[in-house]
RNA sequence: GCGCCCGUAGCUCAGCCGGAUAGAGCGUCUGACUACGAAUCAGAAGGUCGGGAGUUCGAAUCUCUCCGGGCGCACCA
């Protein structure tokens, strides 16, 4: 990673802690206003004023010839009634650029990092709400591994839980088939539950007394026993396998699958309720509601306390995730056994099993988990973690991060548009919450259809010789990429009210405008290697640099460029930037505020077409350097780079 | 009722550990393709930062309060 501002933090550090009583936050790094302002602001005099009762103008003059020693600053001034304002020396700068960086330690911060997300219930097609999870998961994934960190992606089945169990009861009792009936539907499995889950949802609730019958299903899957499991296990694979196949359109993968029916056949819930029980997290009620349930109190809310056994003894679902949060942080003791579910490019999905396999690998005992859920489950997030500081895992409750996110929801006009009515009710609303249930949502796999098409459109418009194959392939990842970055690009905990119009758009920010951005770059490349035999690679080395000079450039070109390669330097420290916040727009709208910079460029100053071999150096070394930058922050996003579009 | 989140341009959103002129995209209007790809660019119009009070040299940003909206607060998952 190249975090040059902490380098330099360090210099001014160093020139200034003899003369000042300085704390940690005081030599925070700001931007100017303006470039020609500055490129680096130091609001050093303004965090000491109140300290040493001073001006700030009169601190920051005291600073200014100390800080004129840096050999990375070229000038200083004071301005603003009190700002440090740094000009770095550009040549250094660019060539301390493409020096590289020299062989660092990784930057890790964690043992292992464990992402848990996805977490779809194997009952029904995904849809768009799904997306939003996945693609903030998977972002997160490759930042930290970017970073340096070791990460382990998990993807939670819950197969054995009532969902599952809804369309189990939808096939015996609705449908009146049996396992090879179902086995052979046509269709895709997910979708055709999608519309059965609806129905036994609605079903259920007309006629309650059917719910009865239902828990007695409930029971048996839980159990793994008789033609109701091996219903739910045939069901849950099938349609977990579908989503993974969604996901894969997104370049969304994972490590392992752990499935709620290991977890309860190997006993993690029994163990978990030991440790409970044995530090007394949670004790059994004598009396008030809760009589004969084992509760958990909660210090940090105002809810009062959480039921975790249920009075006739069964575990709620938030036991279980307890039992699966100490699994993650290798606390239980226990472990899982696997088996290969899916392999693809090398690498394999793996999947728990209850069965003892001949596969060593292992998955959990994480230091650090985030688990990217929705805001609306924030609440049992809580006590997932205050279950872990009443076991004295104080460490572990510290590191167990809430990844929380506002829902996708559905705009008037785009229900209208799905042909579907809103909710008794309802009518009025400004938006609508997906919901399964009631069969309110869009599928992912319909959605990315959509997607598809309108971009092969728009590549077969522009590019109508390419070969079929590719125009597909382009198509997919454009959808791929526009998809990723609407899901990116607003903060987490903004509701995204999902509308076809603007979700389909590919002008503007969007990531298709991100993706046009590099294919442009790519193009003149091509066309330079093409014209003059030249491969950009050999026109960039330090040696070359050495011999140019920023002076044969007019100041205004001088500007633009330093402008442009100094914002793009800021990569890295947005990465880590988006990964303290959690606020994975920042990097979005950083990579979208570069592209606009590069196009504003690329139309003022021509390459291909520059006679001066100095000055269209220059410029190649700026397109060069910002290719590599952008390739890397698309990467980071996921979103696919193609070579034309 | 209690807790958490949100209210910034016509619309969708950035900016929020206080700091130098409040920014983008969409939409609207004006311009730029005999091309390094117009999925682009240049420009214009558009803002009592929900209302009020307070803290401060300084508030979109912090505190309080009010108004408006959302989501949670199951022996569901």
């Amino acid at each position: 990673m190249n975090l040059w501002k902490k380098a330099l933090q360090k210099k001014i550090k160093t020139c200034l802690t003899p003369l000042f009583p300085l704390e940690e936050n005081d030599l925070e790094l700001t931007q100017p206003p303006s470039l020609k302002m500055g490129d680096v602001a130091l609001p050093v005099a303004f965090r000491l004023a109140k300290k040493l009762k001073k001006a700030p103008y009169q601190i920051a003059q005291l600073a200014l010839s100390p800080l004129q020693t840096i050999e990375e600053v070229s000038k200083i001034e004071l301005a603003g009634g009190g700002y440090l304002n740094l000009f770095l020396d550009r040549k250094k700068f660019i060539k301390k650029i493409f020096e590289g960086s020299p062989k660092k330690d990784s930057g890790a911060e964690e043992k292992k990092i464990i992402i848990e997300h996805t977490n779809i219930n194997p009952n029904k097609a995904a849809h768009i709400g799904h997306l939003r999870n996945a693609v903030l998961g998977d972002t997160l994934a490759r930042c930290l591994k970017y970073k340096g960190e070791k990460v382990e992606v998990q993807n939670y089945i819950d197969d054995t839980g009532v969902q599952v169990v809804d369309v189990v009861f939808g096939f015996l009792e609705l449908e009146k088939k049996k396992l090879p009936e179902i086995q052979s539907i046509p269709a895709q499995l997910d979708d055709y539950c999608w519309d059965l889950y609806t129905r036994v949802s609605q079903y259920l609730q007309e006629q309650p007394e059917a719910q009865a019958k239902r828990n007695i299903y409930l029971k048996k899957v839980e159990k793994g026993e008789g033609d109701e499991a091996r219903i739910a296990e045939y069901i849950s694979r099938q349609i977990v396998q579908a989503h993974l196949t969604t996901m894969k359109r997104l370049g969304i993968t994972y490590d392992v699958l752990p499935c709620e029916s290991s977890i309860l056949h190997l006993k993690f819930w029994e163990k978990a309720f030991q440790l409970l029980k044995g530090k007394e997290a949670i004790s059994l009620a004598q009396d008030g509601p809760n009589k004969g349930c084992w509760v958990m109190p909660l210090a940090q809310r105002t809810e009062k306390e959480k039921v975790i056994v249920r009075s006739d003894g069964t575990v709620t679902y938030v036991g279980k995730d307890i039992a699966y949060q100490l699994w993650k942080f290798g606390l239980l003791g226990l472990d899982f056994y696997y088996e290969p579910f899916i392999e693809e490019n090398g690498h394999t999905i793996w999947i728990s099993t209850d069965q003892p396999t001949s596969y060593q690998v292992h998955f959990g005992g994480g230091s650090k988990v985030y688990n990217v859920i929705d805001t609306r489950q924030s609440y049992l997030q809580d006590v997932v973690v205050e279950s872990l500081r009443l076991l004295e895992y104080h460490q572990q409750a510290e590191n167990s991060i809430h990844f929380s996110y506002e829902m996708v929801a559905l705009s008037p006009q785009s229900l209208k548009e799905l042909g579907l009515q809103p909710p008794p009710g309802e009518e009025e609303k400004n938006f609508y919450e997906v919901s399964g249930r009631r069969g309110l949502g869009i599928k992912a796999n319909d959605f990315l259809d959509q997607l598809e098409i309108k971009a092969y459109q728009e590549v077969n418009r522009r590019n109508p010789d390419l070969p079929e194959k590719s125009k597909k392939e382009i198509a997919r990842q454009i959808a791929c990429g526009a998809l990723r970055y609407f899901m990116l690009k607003y903060s987490r905990n903004s509701l995204i009210v999902f509308d076809f119009d603007e979700a389909l758009n590919f002008e503007g920010e969007t990531g298709p405008y991100l993706q046009y951005t590099y294919v442009r770059i790519q193009s003149i490349f091509r066309k330079l290697k093409e014209r003059t035999k030249i491969r950009v690679e050999n026109l960039i080395s330090l040696d070359k640099i050495d011999h140019l000079t920023l002076s044969t450039l007019s100041p205004q070109e001088k500007d633009e460029m330093w402008e442009l390669i100094y914002f793009a330097s800021h990569l890295d420290e947005e990465v880590l930037h988006s990964l303290s916040t959690l606020e994975l727009s920042n990097l979005a709208k950083f990579t979208f505020n570069l592209c606009q910079k590069f196009n504003a460029y690329y139309h003022k100053y021509p390459i291909l077409a520059e006679k001066d071999e100095q000055i269209q150096q220059w410029r190649i070394i700026t397109i060069y350097y910002l290719q590599k930058t952008l390739a890397t922050a698309l990467e980071l996003m996921g979103l696919p780079l193609p070579e034309k579009m």
